[in-house]
DNA sequence: ATAATAATGATAATCGTTATCAAAACAAGG
DNA sequence: CCTTGTTTTGATAACGATTATCATTATTAT
């Protein structure tokens, strides 16, 4: 029987608190300034179950270390290009709900059944779109 | 200046005869029946060097080692949650460009210009549905 | 408080991938 | 087809990220 515990709550509020989509280790350096005696080994563990259970959900992003992304209700990731940024894009629950159908007709294509989905996009984010555009004059 | 070599030659080959979306590792041991003098780092050497002229596309599962594909043309890929096995979902082309839409207005939404995306659906394939319904009798 | 059990932190081990480098393969010109 | 310059190869060391191990500590129920 799962117990508390002191460690995953504060990596949980951590993570929640954040609107980047940090690393294991990004995430451990940051919860080390508050709660020195924290080891490495126990926020990749918790951030595991964390995941197992729905509160947190891991990202793959295209390169590097796996990033966690604390807010698992379901919206859209984009990673810059050029940055290297991760961003959220939240839509409306009519364009979702929309979506869901059109996922599950997709899945209905080779005759599974769709129960979640996964949208990233690429391109270059709002700062690097307008870097590139003066670097262009 | 690029040079040809038989090893590059097999991987790209090798990786487009196939219909599922192997490892290195998979794809290593293949070609070794028929190369067995290739080592493993020229595969995984190649299938970077593949992916950066775009004539394979590189795939990273939910969990486990990176995946490749040797259809570099959009499509969106589909995990079963039971088997794990991965599988393709080909749209018309009248359905994509309306995706890209889509895909070209979210990004909007945080200021940002897509060039990509890369859709995934997660649930129960064919086979595994059908083996839950069996069980649920 | 006590006892039972689960979580922790240090660190070893593992896994997937990349870097190194001498030898072999390839490309171009004579 | 030989020579020279350049790229690629294959073996393996090194690396970075993550997981496993295990004695100690924290949490929970009684």
């Amino acid at each position: 029987m799962k117990k508390y515990s002191r460690q995953r709550e504060m990596i949980l509020q951590s993570l929640r608190n954040r609107v980047d989509h940090p690393t294991a280790e990004t995430l451990y350096a940051d919860i080390k300034t508050q709660m020195p005696e924290i080891g490495i080994a126990t926020v990749y563990r918790n951030l595991s179950d964390l995941c197992e259970t729905g509160q947190i959900v891991k990202i793959k992003s295209k390169n590097g270390p796996d990033r966690f992304d604390g807010n698992p209700e379901p919206h859209i990731h984009f990673e810059c290009n050029s940055c290297h940024e991760i961003y959220d894009i939240y839509i409306h629950d009519v364009q979702t709900k929309k979506m869901d159908n059109e996922i599950q007709r997709l899945a209905e294509n080779i005759g599974a059944e769709a129960e979640s989905s996964n949208i990233w996009i690429y391109g270059f984010c709002k700062k690097c779109k307008l870097l590139k555009n003066i670097n262009n004059l």
